[in-house]
DNA sequence: ACTTTTACATACATCTATGTTTGTATGTAA
DNA sequence: TTACATACAAACATAGATGTATGTAAAAGT
């Protein structure tokens, strides 16, 4: 039993990924740190060691994951292209985050569909506001810049369109998550983005 | 105090009313049965009277909300129109059925969005699942016959717009419960079902 | 080599929710 | 009007979760 500073950069990863799988597989309130410790093969013991309890893992959980779907949209405006481009793009890249990253997809999942309502949690769920609130004004940013450059049909407000986009992808998000083997994420993702486009765009 | 047929029913119904407000207050797990009663003005023995625990509290108040999206579906398509007007009626009415009912709001929100997982609950989880399962194929059998009349673009898969209409509807939902005040639920709605309706006509 | 932390395990004390049981007043029916 | 059922309240017994306090071996510093 080796109890290297290594080690316990190790064990404290662990924790966190048991926390996650306990967290999904029960729910934050049931989850039962005896459950998470005993998932990390450790005690009850390490883990206070670590995180100052219940709050603090998922807390940490989050701060790891938000601020990701930000980071897509902020990536994908700075590449440029045109205007439809950029919003395929960044609803692509997005459901591509959902389909490889199984750690961020859980969180998501977790922090957006199947948390109580519960007060120890605020920080993360403003976290989890802020970037949303960023992302957004960033999308309405880059609709405003289509609506003035032609792309975009301009009876539309920039903010209400953002707001489409993010509703879309969202509800896309849960209804797969309720029902993951009903359908094929990308394949509809596709869908979704090709009548979002469609309905946005300026006529001829 | 009078403890007639009639006074039990009563108190049945407050029990139910107080469970939803705690429920959506505390959340489901966290919720205790004396929080209940005490809401209810009961003690704990009247609830143990009316219902077998709380998984049975939450199995009544989710069967007194779901297939209600689905009658609305049914009732719109039954009254006829053209596709696209069919389609803007059931998202403004879904919409309206949010707004305008609390108790389904409150139902809705918990089952969809607040609840954390749980085994005692598949029986309401299975009842949701059906209703949407439901809800979508009468959604996609609407597409379907919209296609053939030539409104609507023949490109997609009946079943992916349906999909694409739901996730839609319970992004914009999800977005609004998370930020009520931030805008306003049914301008959002009518800009959404433009978009929408836009994206999947057939061009001229 | 000695001391001091670190990284945990173990044990305990407290609290809270649950389910059940028992008690009782009132309504209802024979 | 008497007998029983209903609608609850009150008390209890139990289990499980939390936080903390203590113990301990190995690692890290001196």
């Amino acid at each position: 039993m080796k109890r290297s500073k290594e080690n316990a950069a190790q064990t404290r990863e662990t924790l966190l990924g048991a926390a996650l799988t306990i967290f999904s597989t029960k729910g934050y309130t049931a989850s039962t740190l005896e459950d998470i410790a005993k998932a990390a093969n450790v005690t009850r013991g390490a883990l206070y060691h670590h995180f100052a309890g219940k709050a603090e893992l998922y807390n940490t959980l989050v701060a790891q994951a938000a601020g990701q779907p930000g980071q897509i949209v902020q990536q994908a405006i700075s590449e440029g292209g045109t205007f439809l481009e950029i919003m395929r793009k960044v609803f692509v890249r997005q459901i591509a985050l959902i389909e490889s990253d199984a750690i961020y997809r859980a969180t998501a999942e977790l922090a957006m569909f199947k948390l109580e309502a519960n007060a120890e949690l605020e920080a993360a769920n403003e976290l989890i506001g802020n970037g949303r609130q960023a992302t957004l004004e960033m999308l309405a940013g880059a609709f405003q810049e289509g609506i003035q450059a032609g792309f975009v049909r301009s009876d539309l407000e920039p903010v209400e369109i953002a707001r489409t986009f993010l509703s879309l992808q969202i509800g896309l998000f849960h209804v797969w998550c309720t029902h993951p083997q009903a359908f094929n994420l990308e394949h509809s993702a596709n869908v979704l983005a090709e009548v979002m486009v469609a309905g946005i765009q300026a006529r001829a």
